[in-house]
DNA sequence: TTAATATATGTAACTTGTTACACATTTTTT
DNA sequence: AAAAAATGTGTAACAAGTTACATATATTAA
């Protein structure tokens, strides 16, 4: 492997030279630059990053944490926030804390040792304090664990409005919520937005919560045997949406006009089901490029134009709802 | 930050013993010892892992390379990657080439920059080659680009041929079988087992390819609708299984009684379904677990059990088959 | 024409660790 | 008791870059 020494004894020049050459910094004669890009060219020189890293104190890598990786939204995110981290010359780091103490400690251990420069948190944490004491830029997606982290997440509360306007002008009258789990912000916002809808209208709701990874199907079937006079259902993911039309089915119900249904999320697979899934659609796309927008903006050291940022949702009508009578 | 020169002051050592305690390595006093750990301790230190790896040339990074990371397959893989690289005191850094030239040639130039210490190879390349020259250890996993590369992968042929025995047991005369692309060598091993044992059989098979990734609808309906005289379906994917019994419930096929479909993966959603779907099913867990351990036995230069590891698939009989009759 | 400024390049210190080697002391072996 | 081996510790070189500073020359300004 070539170090820049040899780059520099090949093109006749000092170690320094080279190193403006490469970064584009000071003052470089034209001939000089030339003769040490061919030099460049002929060894195959590829800088040691981890050397420049060491002196400048930054690792070009960002580290994204996640609780796991296995839901269908966090891929999509996942595929986004990769390609955006690359477009801007880092590297990704996937930390899965999985909700581990141990495996947290052992990640925030690594952040120091890599000096990341930057971190997005996916996940819920009790130990903001201690990701916060790294002194490394950090934005949160979809959570709100500290006022003076910068955040980013759909506009939640528009999606629980346009849920609930969606089945109200579907006509429904007795509403099913199946909610996430009640602990997350972006589920509380969802609850209040379908909530200022309803309230005032003629219409009944119960909520039940579920684990948006595992949603417990038996539950769900159950539920919906408790309130056979639902004819609308609000499921707060498209895998719930999925497992509540699998239920209504078996029930005899027909989907939507018996009971209309309308996910969330937008995934794939919602339209690939039979009947489509109405849903809220979060952009993974535009969350994705905004959370890498705005951590490379903390990284320079630029003030942010939105501190707690709001990414809009959009209603998707498909086969599970009817459309306004 | 504390450096090792903060702590040899504090313990009135030499940054060498400090070396020595971090890494246990050579003599060191015991009394010496206690007064290092006392100052790392207090100063809360960390060593430098950039420094570190600047000097040893390699930097515990483990490359994960792969051309898309939305395919429940992958998440499940990745997840357990992910956690057997971090308990093996490595990290992982992601990397989806998404088929893209130019992302994998700077993908590749980082490999180089960061003494990346080890490469997983789960996408295809054409320049196989360029990984090779690198010098860095490389296992795949479920291809087979180059005879000299360890590779690890599913028991396709058996998962084929266990695909077509419960299809046969069930009586079927008449098969559909659903590809996945023909030019990976797993997709190949599950045909030659499927066609292993239809052959000689009074059975007749149709094949036709699909996409993994987003396997096309539209010709799933159409191939479906060319072959009403169907009786099973082996599809080399669960999510193709799914589409395909929403194909056959429009036609008004019942599964399994009109048509059986048996599936491959065994991802979650395989038993979310009505009716749950019959699968093979392929162990992420094992195919991670023993991924890793073979990457971590090539970094560390021991020589391998095994070179082209083979893990066993499972047949998973759920309700989209009939049961032996 | 002299002073000031811009251009061009090299030397050496610096980033934070690791480790070869030297040297001193202690313990064990013969 | 002398020699050999084991234990304990420090100095300084090294990994591969970046950059402050010194220095020299070429331009431009006064």
């Amino acid at each position: 492997m070539a170090t820049i020494k040899d780059v520099a004894k090949m093109a006749h020049v000092s170690v320094a030279t080279v190193s403006r050459v490469i970064n584009q910094k000071g003052y470089v004669n034209e001939d000089t630059k030339r003769l040490v890009m061919e030099a460049i060219e002929e060894l195959n020189y590829v800088p040691n990053e981890l050397a420049r890293s060491l002196f400048q104190k930054k690792s070009h890598i960002i580290a994204l944490v996640l609780p796991h990786l296995t839901s269908y939204y966090f891929s999509d995110l996942l595929e986004v926030i990769e390609d955006e981290v690359i477009k801007n010359n880092y590297r990704l780091m996937i930390c899965n804390s999985k909700d581990d103490p141990e495996k947290e400690s052992k990640y925030l251990k690594i952040f120091e040792q890599y000096n990341v420069d930057g971190i997005i948190l996916l996940a819920n944490t009790n130990r903001i304090e201690d990701y916060k004491k790294l002194n490394i830029p950090i934005i949160e997606i979809d959570h709100n664990l500290s006022d003076d982290i910068p955040s980013i997440a759909s506009n939640n509360f528009l999606g629980g409005k346009l849920a609930a306007d969606t089945l109200l002008k579907g006509g429904c009258k007795n509403i099913l919520h199946f909610r996430g789990p009640s602990g997350l912000v972006t589920v509380q916002e969802r609850t209040r937005g379908f909530n200022s809808v309803i309230e005032g209208e003629n219409t009944k709701v119960f909520s039940y919560d579920l684990a948006f990874l595992k949603p417990d199907k038996k539950a769900i079937e159950e539920t919906i045997k408790n309130h056979l006079d639902a004819d609308g259902i609000f499921c707060e993911s498209d895998v719930i949406a999925m497992l509540v039309i699998q239920a209504l089915k078996k029930l005899g119900k027909s989907v939507p006009n018996d009971v209309q249904v309308i996910g969330f999320d937008n995934i794939q697979l919602a339209c690939m089901m039979e009947p489509n899934i109405t849903t809220i659609e979060q952009s993974s796309e535009k969350i994705g490029k905004t959370a890498i927008k705005m951590i490379m903006n903390l990284i320079s050291g630029n003030t942010l134009e939105s501190f707690n940022k709001i990414i809009d949702v959009k209603l998707i009508e498909r086969e599970t709802t009817k459309k306004s009578l």
